[in-house]
DNA sequence: CAATGTGAACTCGTTCACAGCT
DNA sequence: AGCTGTGAACGAGTTCACATTG
């Protein structure tokens, strides 16, 4: 199916660096556009696109902008072209090889979604320190001990991670990563991880979230009722 | 003990809106005191605090700054009393009753999942379709057949949600949280979610997070040829 | 003519640097 | 003396609006 010129390797793109903001929009612009794949859907204008991804059209066409800039006047984006431009770049043409440490319960959600390995990101080992959950099979993957880690790391050529152990040892677990060579952490840990500035942290932490959505949801709540302003004091 | 000084009780909600950038570090800021409260640390100056939440300590005051005025010059600030001043602009006071819609793999590691019972939320109520999984227990509590949602959600007196369902049925049923009263919404689901202006959705997405990663990985890895001497440093 | 691509205006977020308190 | 609180400078991100192009 890649049928279009260079696909996977360098040179192509601007010397520009993308823009943090913009590039995390990228993967939503590639979800709406392979969803439009499914239908044989050829071209799309940017308003349209725009709208299945939640933004407004001229910062789609700006973001693309960084990429290159197709698209025919006129008449829109490409999409099948589009797709496979933003795919390559975010570097969705090799495999990912994986590796969970933490194999208790969002370790063991995210060895059994396979939502991601269909999209280039494959889950190559699982790792835990209980050892009643260590030799155990998830998927089809056997947990090994986080005792063997580097070894693991090594021989199944891993180049990514998702931490996801309790906030209290993922600061070790995340330096003995980085020492054994993994330069991308996704994080699932609740604490503030210190890496040297090569490595990339992302986190996802799903506290912090629910607490921002308690705030303005506490908001709305003291507008409705009517009365106005409500002092709502209770400590914890 | 959990009394206060000051605390002028007119005075204590600035009319300011919290800008978001500010609002979403501050769990991390309440995280970071909740620790140092287990140790007996009174006061911590703004460089330190700002250390370990991963900050500038002039973002930090700033951000302080908008929820009011505390802290003592040349002193620093009272770890209790800020923990407590952005708890309760968080609105943790209060119990939240968040409902789980979707119990497959991420939902039911949710379910399970204890940190945030502690901190004000808890789980009240969960969801699934497949009739396999409805009526079994998870934690301490039954699974509902979907179709009981509005029922239940009533009954329970849900007052957030979290959606951890496939992509192609989180609109439908986002929709019937919305309609059903729901207006916070934290979303798994790999799609952008519409809903009305008054409603909150947060969304937390592993799949963009490990494509923003890939993306840096693969610079990383065009900037250096593919020998085996990798820089592999210890985090501070 | 319809829709892109983009400079310019504007808005929001971060950092600086120092006045003002304790 | 030391550290907060903040106005002002700076920079990033978003939106506007229009010249440009197929």
């Amino acid at each position: 199916m890649p049928d279009f010129p260079e696909t996977a390797s360098g040179a192509e793109g601007p010397g520009r660096e993308i823009p943090p903001a913009s590039l995390a929009r990228l993967p939503t612009y590639l979800r709406a556009l392979n969803a439009m794949l499914a239908d044989p859907v050829e071209r799309v204008p940017s308003e349209e696109l725009a709208e299945a991804a939640g933004v407004k059209s001229a910062m789609l066409r700006k973001d693309l902008s960084y990429l290159g800039s197709f698209g025919t006047r006129g008449v829109g984006y490409d999409v099948r072209f589009v797709s496979h431009k933003i795919s390559s770049l975010l570097g969705l043409g090799q495999e990912w090889r994986v590796a969970i440490v933490g194999a208790g319960n969002p370790g063991r959600a995210l060895a059994r979604y396979t939502g991601f390995t269909s999209r280039g990101f494959e889950v190559v080992a699982l790792f835990d320190a209980d050892e009643r959950i260590v030799g155990t099979e998830i998927g089809w993957l056997k947990v090994s001990h986080v005792d063997s880690l580097e070894a693991e790391l090594e021989r199944t050529g891993t180049n990514m991670a998702v931490l996801s152990v309790p906030g209290a040892v993922a600061q070790q677990l995340c330096d003995r990563l980085v020492a054994a060579g993994v330069t991308s952490i996704l994080s699932f840990a609740p604490v503030v991880l210190q890496v040297p500035p090569h490595v990339q942290v992302r986190k996802v932490d799903m506290g912090t979230e629910l607490q921002i959505l308690a705030y303005h949801a506490q908001r709305a709540q003291e507008g409705e009722p009517g009365s106005g302003a409500r002092p709502a004091r209770q400590a914890r």
